[in-house]
DNA sequence: CCAGATGGATAGTGCCGCTATCCGACGAGG
DNA sequence: CCTCGTCGGATAGCGGCACTATCCATCTGG
């Protein structure tokens, strides 16, 4: 397959198919001569999840280009690619030290982590990525007035743990770690999405049960 | 309090305000003469929200200002004001209708509604941007090689559907329909992002009690 | 054998959320 | 009463970023 077939058959025009190459989201292909270049299936493949990537998760072009590096760098245990390829895509706000309303956050996501016994977030703590988003999401909506103490969250806590053990019971049915982490970076991408889509759903069928659809 | 202390308080530049003004996503303040204002605790309250929607919420400033229109227009019922606040926020991607993926996609959404026994979703069908967009995700997932049938998706469905009900009995401790529906997009902009990042925690956690934190 | 595609390089475009600057009109401190 | 800082209002410009348009020498296929 040649540059031309690969941008019709993804959708993606060849100029924007040459600035991936040059930006380094994509491995170049095997080069037949001077001006001929050969694209396989995976370049295919991959080209589709850089699109995913950029267009659907808005993810910044120099993260994607991270991400996908920890999705093919297969010097690292499971454990590191996951979190390193993770990190690289969008997190929520940065907390805000200087605002009162932070510390009244970090202290009900404490709360939050001991009620529901969740040793190893408890001891990774400010260091994750996904910690400090959180003490910052929770911070903004108490400054909106919003309560959102760790009573509030654990029912849903719960909620997204069972997700997470379908999740990985997902994941476990993937026999490379190198599959392992482009699920991971593809439902992140794609999956959260998805759930987004049918909790929004559910709010309105279950809106539609208690008050009727007019 | 002026456009100063306004500013001071809420940590926008005045020049941001002003713009945010100009847009019609801000109210103008009470006119003293002609180059005063005064403005309130509930100017203050909006703009927090103005910045949670563009800069955590990344809603473009014209939806932005669609959207808190429909939370100030009480000429509506509350079904009507929540669907047109809530379709102004970012959705997933618009299904493609010549991809083949597409039409097996709608299938097993239509499936899983089925299965699930979500009546009204099912009425208002492809009307539904909720449900478009959860069309063109799964379309992507399976053109990615990942399968995403209505027996994937249908325990995550319930799981979100908790997840609403625990939503809507919050919403009804609000009393009046402006109220509620500004909760509904500062949930949508505000409260997503926490369960995800609750979601990626409880990942973290249930992978390092099944593989340890190597 | 020649029209058209290819890889490679570089400069330019369009969008969008701000931001800088200027202006004439106030108004509080001295 | 003066004056210096701030106010609102309006307009033009900036910066980042994901592309996109153009050019070129080099192949390829009918």
């Amino acid at each position: 397959m040649r540059l031309g077939e690969l941008s019709e058959r993804s959708g993606v025009s060849t100029a924007t198919i040459k600035y991936y190459l040059r930006e380094g989201l994509l491995a170049p292909g095997r080069q037949i001569n001077a001006t001929t270049a050969e694209y396989g299936e995976d370049h295919l493949r991959r080209l589709r999840l850089v699109r995913a990537l950029i267009q659907v998760g808005r993810v910044p072009v120099a993260n994607a280009r991270q991400a996908l590096k920890h999705v093919d760098d297969d010097s690292l245990g499971l454990t590191m690619r996951l979190g390193a390829a993770l990190w690289e895509l969008p997190q929520g706000p940065e907390p805000d030290e200087a605002d009162p309303a932070t510390a009244a956050a970090r202290a009900q996501v404490d709360r939050l982590l001991a009620e529901l016994g969740w040793e190893s977030a408890r001891e990774i703590g400010a260091l994750s990525p996904v910690h400090r988003s959180l003490v910052g999401l929770v911070a903004l909506l108490i400054r909106l007035g919003y309560p959102c103490d760790a009573e509030l969250m654990a029912p849903y806590a719960q909620l997204m743990h069972a997700a997470a053990r379908l999740d990985l019971d997902r994941m476990e049915t993937y026999a490379s770690d190198t599959e392992k982490v482009e699920l991971a970076v593809s439902s992140a991408v794609l999956f959260e999405p998805v759930l987004r889509a049918l909790h929004r759903m559910a709010q309105e069928e279950e809106s539609a049960r208690r008050y009727g659809i007019v």
